[in-house]
RNA sequence: GCCGGAGUGGCGGAAUAGGCAGACGCGCUGGACUCAAAAUCCAGUCCGAUUCACUUCGGGUGUGGGUUCGAUUCCCUCCUCCGGCACCA
């Protein structure tokens, strides 16, 4: 009697048997090859959802193939647990975040156990507990010592929702990357982590990085954004100060005929400080910095400035140009101020235009064939004209003779200046880190002592959802005493951006329990790098860059020696249903548990994979699903049809049958090997590696009768579906375990090693060979691989079919292509 | 505006090194089974002609061009969509 494919019994059956025998947690063991294999760990907000379902199959499928492959996986999983929904979900239900974040997480893991995701549940991390965040602090502490956490007051962006700070990365087109909202501008004291420190070696470390997606690289340098150019002193006699300028083209400085500042340069207020119309330029100034980021971004928004009054002196003319504040210039770039060259600089152009001052051109294109625009700023580089000493230098050796005398006459240098900005880790809120530091009236700022870690986020708080941090208003945790003098002091109330945790997360698998250090380096050494990193691609610039930085910094503290921690980086795309991503706000979210109970996790996980390939857009269809559902069904009854012929004494098979169908069912299987192995091994592709499973599948199924009817067919039958069982167990792991179990095997799947292939048995021997004439099909024959080109030429011109389309004409030329054509041309 | 990426049947996608376009799956059509339906199984399914029929011919990978015996694949033009950046001096 065939027994019915009963998923869930099957499914919670393998789940409980891998969890009892812990095959899936891993130990440091240097005889043999390693594979670190990871996913984004999740935020716990509740439920698992299908962009998660997709990443962590992708993993697993991987992980598991790497492991019958003979590798030593470390397939880690944790939380990432600290950050604000928690928080809003306290001040909306009066759930304490711990409660919320420790349910959230209980439930997220049953449903990846129920995914039958092979995890090595004993080091799976958690970042809201003590024994995780401690070390945060312990890494800010050691960045304090150093000069790379450092305080200070500035313009940050602030979210009026989150009712927080936002670092730049977190801000996307002048929103809130989290609830939407538009940032403001507000001025705070902020603790900062110089990123910048590392921003050449974060540009230079993309040649380690051949093995991620181009576009990411390509984000990340625009992010950094490294120009190189000169600063050059313009002075200011009436104040007998300097302003200092940015620019990447001295070579136009003959032509600059004003100078510009931010509204937020420090030398604004004594620029203004004599002008007639003070009070109304203040007045604007203050206007334009409250303006919120996204306002100031749009490009339309029309150039306004002041003019101060003042004159500086062009070091180079000698001549004094006017000051001015314009809105235009960005106070986070450069030095906050520009020189303006309104002949080779659009913006300068329109500025100067709009406040009729004057435009002097001091480039001439190099060649006679380029003619700048009338009405616009041309700005190529070419031959300088109107620049003294400098005429008839080309724009790149005036830059460097430029910068040159510039330095020696000690009013400027060679400069390199980022986009990139120092990271803004200060967070006004309750769950989330906090940042160890106490402040004393005698002492000043004390860093907290290494022994008195971790400082515990308090457990008694209230959540109101009013200005400032919960934890301001906690007496318990704000007063405490100083550690220098032991007087009375007050603790910074401030957490850490949630981007701290999971910058280094991935060191902490290699040693979860440690507690002398962040983590035990030899552990770190052995799994280190991360040899295949996947997730979401909307972490391209945030999560990816922080880590790469926490790493580099934690190689220079001597805790590890890799400069990169993902060498391979596989960018996941979006789950979307009906044309857009799945949200609960478009209400096209489509819930993975109700699709494992009604399909089972092995339908869901190959279907998840099937329908494109990881790096693409993957369209949700529930009839699509149920094909996958039909394929594993199909591949259920045709084990259970044919159990029997594991009954049978006998040697399997080796691959030498006479009858030509078993021969092209035994290359079949050869093939399939090989397809799949290559296309989960070198391109990730694991859709066509389940179609190809698909392909062997429906053979067996069309051959099986005549297969039974002989010795020979049903060993290469029984062959056949013990390779099929093992090619399906990274895909369908407990569809695989329990027909293994079936056919007689008391071993599991997941410990098998991976099946071989007879490259001489894949590879065809008869070939069809196209005939073209005129690169047009014309005709096809049959011949045996690797058959001369002389021959293949013979042969085709010998068809009468060729023949009677050439119709005597003699062709003009033929090219013949060994395996693949032969081609005509008359 | 700038920088990336992508456009292939009704749909998701395949074609890995320039060589038979459309694998595999969905959907659809017809058939078998059934009193009937569902499920399952079998056959067909790029478009247009052509043939009683096995066929045969033409067109076809966003557009227009180029290189080549031969282009979904390489180069150029334009269009559309997606993503990123967006006064970066």
């Amino acid at each position: 009697m065939k027994e019915a494919y009963n998923f869930e019994e099957i499914e919670k059956k393998w789940q409980k048997i891998w969890a009892e025998s812990r095959i899936f947690e891993a130990a440091e063991d240097p005889a043999k090859p390693k594979f670190y294999c990871l996913e984004m760990y999740p935020y716990p907000s509740g439920r698992i959802h299908m962009g998660h379902v997709r990443n962590y199959s992708i993993g697993d499928v991987i992980a598991r193939f790497k492991r019958m492959r003979g590798f030593n996986v470390l397939h880690p999983i944790g939380w990432d647990a600290l950050g604000l929904p928690a928080e809003n979900a306290a001040i909306k239900h009066g759930t304490h975040p711990q409660k919320w974040t420790l349910d959230n997480i209980d439930y997220m893991r049953s449903q990846l156990k129920r995914l039958g995701i092979s995890y090595s549940w004993s080091r799976e991390v958690n970042t809201c507990l003590p024994d995780y965040y401690r070390w945060n602090q312990w890494i800010f502490l050691k960045m304090f010592e150093q000069g790379l956490a450092y305080r200070r007051l500035s313009w940050v962006n602030w979210c009026p929702q989150c009712r927080t700070v936002l670092a730049n990365e977190q801000v996307v087109a002048g929103r809130c990357w989290r609830c939407d909202s538009e940032v403001s501008q507000k001025k705070m004291e902020q603790w900062f982590l110089k990123i910048t420190a590392y921003a050449d070696e974060l540009l230079s470390g993309h040649e380690q990085l051949s093995q991620w997606p181009g576009h990411v690289l390509e984000m990340q340098k625009n992010w950094i954004g490294k120009s190189e150019g000169a600063l050059v002193n313009f002075k200011v006699p009436a104040i007998k100060k300097d302003i200092e300028v940015f620019t990447t083209r001295i070579d136009t400085i003959y032509g600059a005929t004003f100078v510009v500042l931010s509204v937020e340069h420090p030398l604004t207020a004594e620029l203004i400080a004599g002008h007639p119309e003070k009070e109304k330029l203040l007045d604007w100034i203050k206007k334009t910095i409250a303006e919120s980021r996204a306002k100031r971004e749009i490009k339309e928004e029309e150039k306004v400035g002041y003019d101060t009054g003042l004159k500086a002196i062009n070091p180079f003319t000698g001549q004094p140009v006017p000051v001015f504040l314009a809105n235009y210039v960005l106070m986070d770039y450069g030095t906050g101020a520009v020189m303006g060259v309104p002949a080779h600089d659009q913006r300068d152009y329109e500025f100067a235009t709009k406040y009729s001052l004057p435009i002097t051109p001091v480039i001439k294109p190099a060649s006679p064939e380029i003619q700048p625009l009338p009405g616009q700023a041309f700005e190529e580089y070419g031959i300088l004209i109107n620049s003294g000493e400098f005429n008839g230098l080309s724009s790149e050796e005036a830059m460097e003779k430029m910068a040159g005398l510039a330095e020696t006459k000690g009013f400027g240098r060679k400069s390199v200046t980022y986009r990139l900005r120092d990271w803004g880790i200060s967070r006004q809120r309750y769950w989330g880190t906090p940042i160890p530091v106490i402040y004393c009236e005698k002492c000043g700022l004390q860093p907290v002592p290494y022994d008195q870690l971790p400082v515990e986020i308090p457990f008694k708080a209230e959540f109101t959802g009013e200005e400032g941090s919960p934890l301001e208003k906690i007496p318990e945790f704000v007063n405490t005493t100083c550690p220098q003098c032991g007087g009375p002091a007050r603790r910074e109330t401030d957490t850490m951006d949630t981007f701290v945790d999971s910058s280094w997360y991935f060191f902490r698998y290699c040693s979860p329990g440690e507690t002398r250090l962040p983590f035990k380096p030899e552990k770190a050494a052995y799994w280190l790098p991360v040899d295949l990193y996947i997730g979401g691609v909307e972490h391209a610039i945030l999560h990816l860059i922080y880590s790469r930085f926490f790493t580099k910094y934690l190689r220079d503290l001597g805790l590890t020696r890799i400069d990169e921690p993902f060498p391979h980086y596989l960018a996941q795309g979006m789950v979307t249903k009906d044309g857009s991503a799945m949200s609960k706000s478009r209400g096209n979210v489509v819930d993975p548990d109700e699709m494992v109970k009604t399909y089972g996790a092995d339908a869901l996980r190959i279907f998840i994979l099937f329908a494109s390939p990881p790096e693409k857009e993957f369209a949700w269809s529930e009839e699509g699903l149920e094909g996958c559902y039909r394929f594993i069904l199909r591949i259920w009854n045709l084990a259970e049809e044919n159990l029997d012929l594991f009954q049978e004494k006998g040697v399997i098979a080796a691959g030498q049958f006479d009858e030509a169908s078993f021969q092209r069912l035994s290359k079949k299987l050869h093939q399939t090997i090989k397809k799949v192995t290559d296309d989960i091994e070198q391109r990730f592709h694991l859709n066509t590696a389940i179609s190809a499973l698909m392909e062997l599948t429906n053979s067996l199924k069309k051959g099986r009768d005549l297969l039974r009817q002989s010795r020979e067919g049903r060993e290469l039958l029984a062959e056949a579906l013990t390779d099929l069982i093992l090619l399906l167990g990274p895909f369908a792991p407990h569809l695989a375990e329990e027909l293994w179990q079936k056919t007689g095997r008391t071993t599991l799947v997941a410990q098998t090693s991976w099946p071989s292939y007879n490259p001489e048995l894949a590879k065809e021997e008869m070939i069809t060979i196209v005939v073209q004439i005129n690169g047009k099909l014309r005709d096809k024959f049959e011949v045996e691989a690797e058959t001369e080109e002389e021959i293949l030429k013979e042969k085709a011109l010998s068809l009468p079919r060729i023949q009677e389309l050439l119709g005597g004409r003699e062709p003009k030329k033929i090219v013949c292509v060994k395996n693949k054509l032969v081609s005509l041309v008359v």
